[in-house]
DNA sequence: AAAGAACCTATCCTTTAGCATAGGTTCGGC
DNA sequence: GCCGAACCTATGCTAAAGGATAGGTTCTTT
């Protein structure tokens, strides 16, 4: 049974993925969420078979901390999970972060560098093809005009999606909808 | 003389990288824009010493093409450069995408897995605090009401503080600057 | 045939954003 | 003391965004 480290200072984050692999089978998951944390964790019970590092977390001080991981857990692979939000690519679904995991826990030479994207919460919110290039060119920094202009519409077709697809996202106007779509790489 | 593979399809940021690793005497740097020719590349002259692989490229379909680069370069170090549009996070500057570089061709058991980021152009831009602050609220979606309730200012001089800060951003608008501030680690 | 999804447009309205101009303060460096 | 940087506010305006309501088409699935 391996020994897992999931370190992620959004509870939620980390809790779900922790789940996810231990219900692959994977092996026991701990879960710190900072970098003095997860150090402590591994001088407590030792290395650990996997350590999976948010890059985005208090402490990390760009690949600092990250390098006090890897020297702590002692040649034992330590990876990192990358990704600001947390949402599933289309082509990058979930097992791919447990056959990463797995063949990082496996293999003794391990892959030199691997980058895993968090693959956790919703990957819902389906949006129509016109919300979507609606959505680009918000990310553009476009007038819902320019748009209009840009796809042969009428301006208040674009203000309807505009809203449909901000209520989609949970967004609350173009510019939270224009971020929402970044974090989960919908555009 | 070490030889050094950057595959981005980018030719800016390829470009740039290479001689900006060239210049700090690392070595030989080639250039490839895609994984197809990544690999022809390595299949052509043999294993680089390292090779940098950008994780938006085409062909790369999620780690795949990445993994294939990976089996190609016979066990010598292949990492991710990863980020969107490549700009200087404060604490993560130059220096580190050389010393991460020049660590994985000098060390035979290089670290197990590095994130190196993009870190070419501008880096310039100096917003003041309050351009932050006000960015940092543009970003969660606020209105220029909203932010200025919660810094205790009037509304037209949070939307002083937009005018300016966009203008400096080069962006056009609100929704504009918070997708730079975001590419460029700005929030 | 009916239902649903995705699409497009119109009218009317309120709120928000954006821009310009014109003033003011405070603080630190030269 | 002067200057510049960063800061704050006021007035006044136009443009854009956002929302509600009400209609319509096309195409596919059941």
């Amino acid at each position: 049974m391996a020994r897992i480290l999931v370190t992620d200072d959004h509870d939620l984050v980390g809790e779900t993925l922790g789940a996810y692999l231990e219900a692959e089978g994977l092996g026991s998951v701990l879960i710190a969420s900072d970098v003095v944390q997860a150090l402590a964790m591994i001088g407590a019970t030792g290395a650990f078979d996997l350590v999976l590092v948010d890059y985005n977390m208090p402490g990390m001080d760009g690949l600092r901390g990250f390098s006090q991981i890897v020297a702590a857990n002692d040649g034992r692979p330590v990876a990192l999970i990358s990704g600001a939000a947390g949402f599933v690519p289309k082509m990058l679904g979930s097992k791919s972060v447990v056959a990463a995991a797995r063949s990082m826990i496996e293999s003794e030479i391990f892959a030199p560098i691997a980058l895993v994207r968090k693959s956790v919460q919703n990957e819902a919110v389906h949006l129509s093809p016109r919300e979507q290039e609606v959505l680009r060119g918000i990310c553009a920094g476009k007038s819902n005009k320019e748009i209009a202009r840009d796809h042969a519409l009428q301006e208040v077709t674009v203000k309807l999606h505009v809203k449909t697809m901000s209520r989609k996202l949970g967004a609350r106007n173009r510019t939270h909808a224009a971020m929402i779509a970044r974090d989960r790489r919908l555009v």
